[in-house]
DNA sequence: AAAATATATCGTAATATTGCAATATATAAA
DNA sequence: TTTATATATTGCAATATTACGATATATTTT
């Protein structure tokens, strides 16, 4: 026990979850945050933005990236990264359905 | 250390890490998916549609009211679960701006 | 080649999550 | 009031996450 029973869910759960899992930490939120923030992908500069040590930054920074959320490239000395478009265009029509059924059905309870 | 250091995060990226970790777990997603496909709150029931324990899923239900996802009554005998469109309204726009954001700035790297 | 810079990985401690059996609670039905 | 039904709580084992110091790697600059 303690592991996820990832098998008995549909992909299509499966991969929603990893994607809000990823999201589910303020750092990350930041992370993304400061990536849509400045326009261009952004080499460096991340470490120094949020109030965490560098290893527990590349360490968020690799779980989004494990994830799907943005994407990394190197440049030179530095590694480039920048947010993955498709990841959080699922996640913005996932909730984007939720938010019309919700409407259609007016909520009739509770 | 192990401890999420959220106080060194916005209010509002605390926030959004609360709502995204919640439905980071695929049981939680089925359990949101399930709720939007019956067209009232539904009593009971839930325990049955998933493929684990009713204590897990009792545990599960419990972290979607916490963070705010889903609303319970007591209803009799039973519970009757509810999503809370708010939160569900407030992840729509966060993705909603991210997405119109990345639209508008043409992803100009990688 | 040596030093500087940027990032990743390793190792580890603290804490949190996942899952479930056993049990508790609380209402409904008999 | 006993029994059935629905859900929550407790306790615990297995696993995962968070955070960071120390160290490794890889590129750039000197």
């Amino acid at each position: 026990m303690g592991a996820t029973k990832t098998e008995h869910f549909t992909d299509y759960q499966n991969h929603i979850a990893i994607l809000t899992k990823a999201l589910g930490h303020p750092a990350r939120v930041a992370i993304i945050e400061y990536l849509m923030k400045v326009d261009t992908c952004i080499c460096g500069d991340i470490v120094n933005e949020l109030p965490l040590a560098q290893p527990t930054v590349s360490q968020h920074l690799k779980e989004l990236k494990n994830a799907g959320l943005i994407k990394g490239s190197i440049e030179g000395n530095a590694i480039c990264y920048c947010i993955d478009e498709k990841s959080l265009t699922k996640l913005q029509d996932y909730f984007a359905n939720i938010s019309d059924s919700l409407e259609k059905k007016k909520n009739n309870c509770c």
